[in-house]
DNA sequence: CATGAATGAGGCTTCATTCAT
DNA sequence: GATGAATGAAGCCTCATTCAT
């Protein structure tokens, strides 16, 4: 009997639960066609109670974002920032603390919405980059940078290696969750790791290939 | 005498001189903002006019992707599918083409408006994923496959390593188009391709880096 | 059998019947309480042919505006602004031709949606300020200047005699409006206006009353 | 000992100080496009207060005129409708009276809202014309008359020449408040009553401007 | 008494689609 | 074939009012 009245009242989490509810509909939808009746609805409050918290639909998928970002900042990211030494150990953690992440649908739906939406609403793309990206990249280009100038690297480009780094992740969740593609056993997100792992640090490695006789 | 009009009718080339504006007019303001009479001002007709050839506006974007895949069947594909040999030259090859290609901001649109639409419409994800990844991936599976077995790769799992080919160039595109993140000397694709060559075929070369004592 | 149809198609003068309509509602209802649905339906169209012609709920009562505004530049005003001699012909011309004005409902109802909605909304009393105001008013004042100038009129402050010419008029007209308050014969304006011309005259005029013994 | 609050409640004077509020609400946006939330804010209160006192938002505009109409019947009317001798002293003085008050933005704001809202809601009109104007019009209808039948006016029409007296007010006012158009030296509200008593006066001074030869 | 969270009916506006010409 | 005026369903948002606390 928790509410079958009227009016409950129960301000604190009210929020947090439409953006839960807004979340989930996004990602079933899309944000366009999410309709802002369809989230009061999912967080069991009215149509006004949502435009009570949030001035605009628009408002909605932004507050979301500013939610899922803000434990990034304050997550591995400086940890890693601060390493010394190989750098394969922190990208082989990233990568595998990502996905970890990824492999929890509810943590996956975040970025599949971001870039969904990204495409479209530019504000959205902009939030993420300036509050994601501008921060986890050039953390990860020093990684490079300093790996090479350590002679852990061959001397490759760090900005763009990192998209060699991040770019297998991204394809592989793209073709799973845009196209339906996945490998036989399911999304096997840890074996595609193991196996990006060993083809990209073989392929950093300082030593050539081929030393020769 | 076909008319005494200063423009003669044409209804040879007008759908796909509507399906020309409408590409334009879904890679500035995406699908569900462009209207139809946008389409129809682009392409110089009048709004009945788009209905007389398209059952609705989701039957030109499926006209679109249609048109634009069809050469796909047909291109490089077969030829790479039937090579022998090392396939290093082949994928070489194949991700250089991508890059002219993708060079090429009108060509890029397309996958662009792809990804942006696919996230939202199944249809057009289905048909991408029908007429393009479902002949494309194989191809390159297949290729990676071969030379694991004939010894030119480290005996990695061909699906997953199809990933780690293409997935950088996923990613740079990703970063560059949506999110407004490039190189300081712009788009650099074939940097990008040159910097991925080096590290992917170093990272599948079949000798291991450090034969050890 | 003019049109049981449901697409008719009268472009011409659709727009005109719009205003019109929109004019009976408004006035009916006001502004604010008018629904568009109601123009629409008075005006034997749909809400979206409304939104054909007119941008918004606003730009619809702009337009009735400038529509009924138009005539007054090419209207009696400019013979008024060139007369010369005694002022106190064209002022009682002026005044007659505004009483006949007002005495058709229809008319009357413009200035009184003027007025009206020009209290609470401000857009609207500018364009009538700009159109009507800014025009008529500097004729009246070099009018009755003119008449001082010319000693017709005892040295009276021109821009405050004009409030003594058209006051009367205004509360009038208020007063049976707004208040239902009108002289046991009806409206009556015609009696008013000679009345009110016999004082104003008198009061003008340049003789003083008691020439002395 | 009545709170330990820093500020005890006052519920006695709660109502006036929530229609103060309204008052200046209503004022500064009209009727219709003030909330209610603007007016509990003013106020000092919750909203749920505002409705503790007043029933609905049309329940506060009509006590705010009714505690505004109040204090006019026994005001200087009475005075008025007594005075013996001529008339033109009374009325001197009444529209003096008038200027002063209309002088006060804050006096000026009550008819100003009344006519404002009563254009657009009958009750209110109904009520100030009632309560005012039923009681005011006749005691100046009567000292024209009686103004006509000592002689000392000529033989106007009194309750038209009501008219005469009040209208260039109300027009000055209307230009002024409505519409923006002032004198260059701001409202002189002094100076139009001092320039329309002059006109007046003499226009309705017993004896004509011309005896003739 | 007082609060302010919650409600929900109702308005304006957009735009894919239809069809008379 | 081609047009573009007309339609109307559907969605976002506002705000007066209610009521649990």
């Amino acid at each position: 009997m928790t509410s079958t009245k009227k009016f409950s009242r129960r301000s604190e989490t009210r929020p947090d639960e439409v953006l839960d509810a807004a979340m989930a509909v996004f990602s079933e939808k899309g944000f366009a066609a999410a309709k802002v009746e369809d989230i009061a609805r999912r967080a069991g409050v009215s149509k006004g109670t949502v435009y009570l918290y949030f001035a605009s639909k628009d408002a909605i998928i932004e507050a979301i974002i500013e939610r899922a970002v803000a434990p990034v900042a304050s997550g591995a990211l400086p940890r890693i920032a601060a390493y010394e030494g190989d750098p394969r150990q922190p990208i082989a953690m990233l990568l595998r603390t990502i996905g970890t992440l990824l492999s929890d649908p509810e943590k996956l739906a975040i970025p599949k919405l971001f870039l969904r939406e990204g495409m479209n609403i530019p504000a959205i793309a902009d939030i993420y980059r300036r509050d994601v990206l501008d921060r986890a990249i050039p953390v990860l280009v020093g990684l490079v940078a300093r790996g090479v100038a350590a002679g852990h690297f061959r001397p490759v480009d760090p900005e763009l290696t990192v998209r060699s780094i991040v770019g297998p992740i991204i394809a592989h969740v793209a073709l799973s969750e845009v196209f339906g593609i996945r490998p036989a056993d399911g999304l096997a997100l840890d074996r595609l790791i193991d196996n990006h792992l060993e083809i990209l640090f073989n392929g950093l490695a300082a030593r050539p290939p081929e030393p020769g006789p």
